[in-house]
DNA sequence: TGTACATCAGTGAACGCGCGTTCACTGATGTAC
DNA sequence: TGTACATCAGTGAACGCGCGTTCACTGATGTAC
């Protein structure tokens, strides 16, 4: 007599369906001609069906995008963590060797979903707050791995010579240790855990953008390099 | 007799002039609706004349594309090369910190601009070799810098505790050396000055691509100390 | 269990738009004798 | 200095294309009694 909502009847599994099947086709797309050019039309082509009979399942081209948007996060966080997962624990410098090396990897896997969420924004696509959320899960695992450093006693304290943060940036980590629950972590470590975090966004941008092309002839050593330098900087590498 | 090259005739002035026109208003049409919108017809819209008038000019929308980064790339240097000047040659910190700044300010001025050439490629649009040298200049302007600091004993050497080069690294840091005629700089510096660099870009396109949004409320003292600690991480804030 | 009705999925034609590029052309500006 | 010719700038119409989105519609799938 209760209609089954638990077990998903037969329509809502074949609209689940689709709707894999256009966020696939699309990213498909996006892998071949980027995400500028990701078009309603042709990916009913594809499917082989009525452009119209899309927007039964997306409302406009933004609303699909913005999906997909969040599913790279999602994709890049996910392949993250199982890097991340496959080092132990207390092996912190491990850990953020495996987070960095991901998100080399997967930009290099997927260089275009890459760009759609860390390159320009896609011309007259307005991202909505739910972007911005999926991407902090990225950054959040970075800093896990060295609050836990820091909660392990491995992390080498600030160091002396280190230029000393002004009384603004101390200002604005103290409000983000606060938000984020990482008041244990000292401002500085804070700070340069960010600053390192943007630098290897830089590495993999610059390269996959083609901006190192006049420099090493293989990359991979010199972000392999930056990563351990960032890692010595935010104090990491002092072994357990 | 000999006919006036020297002096140009008006009809060569008229189309120096209507080229510079034609860059102006794509600019600003860049500045509003990013590089991916950009087209022949609109700038020809603006200027009241026939979008075929506009093949006398750049013979296809790519080769417009390919005068604008190369004009971006120059603005940017010339900007970063300007601030520089304003500091005393010997203060190596404050010219590292000029150039950077600058990198910043000038994204911020043109921030379409700056995703023209160091976000996502443009869709369609291959990226000559013109187009890779013009993005040297700045890269250059660092590690002069750095070349300088050095040069006049002025940079710390190498700290003991930084991981050391592995081999491939060393290897290739040389033969950039070599090609950079900046042998006389220890590999080491040399990588960290190109990772400084990348820190640079990255700090720059998370905050212009709205990726620092949830962390500090103001990213201008977060992008100033993340320029000092790369300068410290290089050697470069022992004074003079 | 069977029937009447409501919901939903997908269709196909249409609206209105903008784009890059080509081409034969008309005048105006320069050049050579 | 004046004339004949060549070069160049800009026109406007056209080709062929793709796009996002809407809307009235036909069937099929589900729901309530």
């Amino acid at each position: 007599m209760p209609t089954t909502r638990t077990k998903a009847g037969p329509r809502e599994r074949a609209r689940a369906a689709f709707t894999r099947d256009i966020l696939d086709i699309s990213r498909r797309q996006i892998a071949e001609s980027g995400a500028a050019a990701l078009s309603m039309r042709a990916v009913a082509r594809e499917l082989e069906v009525a452009s119209s009979a899309l927007y039964r399942y997306f409302p406009s081209r933004d609303a699909l995008l913005t999906a997909l948007i969040v599913d790279a996060y999602a994709a890049l966080a996910d392949r993250a963590e199982a890097a991340q997962a496959k080092v132990p624990r207390d092996d912190h410098l491990g850990r953020w060797r495996a987070i960095c090396h991901a998100v080399r990897d997967w930009a290099h896997a997927s260089p275009h979903e890459y760009a759609l969420v860390y390159g320009s924004p896609v011309p007259g696509y307005a991202a909505p707050e739910e972007t911005v959320e999926a991407g902090t899960r990225l950054p959040y695992l970075l800093l896990r791995v060295v609050r836990d450093a820091w909660a392990a006693g491995a992390l080498r304290e600030p160091g002396g010579e280190v230029p000393a943060l002004s009384a603004r940036m101390a200002e604005q980590a103290a409000h983000l240790a606060a938000a984020t629950g990482l008041e244990e972590l000292p401002d500085a470590v804070l700070v340069r855990s960010v600053i390192a975090w943007t630098q290897v966004f830089g590495a993999v941008s610059l390269e996959l953008f083609g901006h190192l092309k006049g420099g090493f002839t293989d990359d991979a050593p010199f972000f392999a390099t930056s990563v351990d330098l960032m890692a010595h900087v935010v104090g990491l590498d002092a072994r357990t």
